[in-house]
DNA sequence: CAACTGTTCAACCGTATAGTTGACAACATG
DNA sequence: CATGTTGTCAACTATACGGTTGAACAGTTG
């Protein structure tokens, strides 16, 4: 825990509407789709089995904020991941989900006296 | 890119609200003055300016999702980080904001003529 | 026990947003 | 130009969530 400075108001704003793109399953199934490259919003409608507006909304929010590219293609549109970290950054919470999940299991399994609760008596 | 399956469900929602933990300033802010290790909630009420039923709420949505860890001190109670992670992925995220932000800087000056769908040409 | 401090919880309100529907824009083809 | 294809946008509804308020709970002190 070195120097940690301050960070203003509006940094934390932008910094949390990275989080909140990536914050809804929605959007995180478009992404892993992308993670395979370059797809049509056609091709991430069939894969996804979302409605097309509703892909073409979340594209339209994580383009804006920087996660995808997007390019035209003749009569359609192509996304991309815009960021090699994307993959990274993923991953390392997947990695969260699962440890969090073992030591829930193995809390519950080892000493399943703690699991009741404290309730006012 | 290289073989990425796809993902459960469960799996996306559970990642997802790893990333939706994050991807709200207050919260952040929160996290942030973590950064310099652990403090009660009266501490953390004080240094954000937030309300105390704010924060405590803030905190407990964190606990639960795993992001700090709580521990009664006395009176009081004592959160902390309960991730190593945390401080490398906020700055990750800080990082991405300040790469975008310069490059939009050098758009809108080397390339007014594309920017005048927007005020500020 | 009673009073005080520090924290959590529950109910409420206002706003933000996920998803749908329908209209419309961009590009291709006949 | 008319038509089909692909995608975006705007309006709408339902739900989720941030923030406030007031009550309840847990330690500490007298």
């Amino acid at each position: 825990m070195s120097d940690h400075p301050p960070i203003s108001a509006a940094m934390l704003e932008r910094v949390a509407e990275q989080f909140r793109a990536l914050g809804e399953p929605s959007r995180l199934r478009l992404m892993n789709l992308l993670f395979s490259g370059e797809l049509t919003v056609g091709e991430l409608v069939e894969a996804s089995g979302l409605s097309l507006a509703n892909v073409s909304k979340h594209l339209g929010l994580l383009h804006q904020v920087g996660w995808v590219t997007r390019r035209k293609d003749g009569v359609s549109v192509r996304y991309a991941l815009a960021d090699a970290r994307t993959v990274a950054l993923c991953e390392l919470m997947c990695n969260r989900v699962r440890e969090r999940a073992e030591a829930e299991a193995a809390l519950t399994s080892t000493d399943p006296a703690t699991t009741t609760r404290r309730r006012r008596g």
